[in-house]
DNA sequence: CGCGACGCTTGGTATATACCAGATGTGACA
DNA sequence: TGTCACATCTGGTATATACCAAGCGTCGCG
């Protein structure tokens, strides 16, 4: 037999795994096993850092790899917290998300951030099939629940088409006002989806650090006739968002 | 007038940012300039610390966020480089990702990773819609092009329904399998897309470091008769995907 | 010519320490 | 009762240092 006792084991190859991803894989299992909900707090750096012995920077490791895994949320200086389920949204019949929400019991809230009239940039010309540097309307807004930053969208609306639109209350779905108002009907869209870091403006609104990944969803909204009159990208915060779509095969041949 | 050296200007507020942030841009910079371009090699941490004249653990830092915001990539003990553009992949139009890479000229490699024959979990079984304990083939395959690792894939499909299937060559699309041996066709897929960390294996084979987020894409593909028959679950390192997808508003009433 | 030893470079892990700045609660004071 | 100052929490930034381990090239030996 060989002497092993429990101590010395440490360098038998069993450990032969960084001490911040042993804390990281003890605190995985807590949150697993419902000792810590959603929301509720984490211990702080100081004192995570004293319950395994480590020092705080190799704490910090750990819980920064959480919160880059999506299981856990930052919020400077306050602490970190265990994030909630994430809100799926359904992006290929393309309801409005805000209606969408609501009609689920879901008490969303939207910060009217900016508002302005600008002419379009090349790109967006383009993509709304227009002139470059035709008018648009630009507003951004911050969607929200219980005082939690889910994403921020800015959109841009044809100036000309929808006059007076900016005076419309935007703290709802717009979808519905272009609908009511201007009988314009959203009837397809196309749609990108991809991940990247989040800028400062954005990173601020959604209460996260900068350089944080986060997901992009850009879209083209069309109306019955196919013509495009507004673009959209929101930014989501990566650990709370879902896409789910339908995809149907389509054959050139045959 | 007041005595301000260049040197003085450090605390004069306008130098308000941190310190790694500052060689975040300018590497952002760098990179968008085109001074450095894909795939190039980035200085090192104790080079850039030396650059910069800061401490290695603040370059590090740096190089961090740009490999967090998908700038950059690192491969272990060997450098950080520069990102390459994203492949964009159409989810409306199910066509097998292979079969349009190929297409597009790209030089898609497969590496067969795992092959096995289970029973569903109970999950799995309900997504497919059978009994828990239906047998299943399991593979698990590796996309890259030129040394570069894009995503890694796992597969169940149903295995009384596709009899011989793993002695196909699975270096290729399963989607052409399936239709041309089993003339089963890919008809539609219910698709689900979020942003998570990766587990340790998957994240050997990506070539990151664990607990970096990525893409993960869950699908249940379905034929002619809208049964299920597989399900896929993609794992895309996140700063190389770009998923594109055309919506089509449907309505329950009028 | 092949291959292993060695040394250099690289990123990965870990510690100890220091100070800053925002959030929060408490207690004294008006 | 309200509010302002302060102590004390929190995470954020930054340094200096140390050692480890994997990649890689070079040089020399067989």
């Amino acid at each position: 037999m060989l002497d092993e006792t429990s101590e010395t084991a440490l360098k038998s190859g069993a450990t032969r795994r960084p001490r911040f991803q042993q804390i990281v894989e003890d605190m995985r299992l807590r949150i697993a096993q419902g000792e810590l909900t959603e929301h509720t707090a984490l211990p702080s750096e100081r004192s995570l850092a004293e319950q395994f012995n480590v020092s705080r920077m190799t704490a910090r490791r750990a819980l920064e790899a959480l919160e880059y895994e999506g299981l856990v949320y930052s919020e400077d200086r306050r602490g970190r917290f265990v994030s909630p389920p994430r809100l799926r949204y359904n992006i290929s019949n393309m309801i409005s998300f805000v209606a969408d929400a609501q009609a689920k019991g879901s008490d969303l809230e939207i910060d009217l951030i900016h508002v302005a009239e600008v002419k379009a940039t090349v790109r967006l010309a383009n993509l709304l099939e227009q002139p470059a540097g035709v008018l648009v309307y630009e507003y951004t807004r911050l969607f929200h629940t219980s005082g939690h930053a889910i994403f921020v969208e800015t959109e841009y609306v044809l100036a000309d088409r929808f006059p007076g639109f900016l005076e419309c209350d935007l703290q709802q779905s717009t979808t519905q006002i272009l609908e009511k108002k201007y009988n314009t009907r959203s009837q397809s869209g196309d749609i990108v989806v991809r991940m990247r870091g989040v800028h400062e403006d954005e990173a601020k609104l959604l209460s996260i650090t900068t350089s944080h990944a986060a997901i992009e969803l850009e879209q083209v909204i069309r109306d019955q006739t196919g013509s495009p009159f507004c673009f959209g990208r929101q930014v989501w915060r990566g650990e709370l968002a879902e896409f789910s779509a339908h995809a149907i095969v389509t054959r050139k041949d045959t």
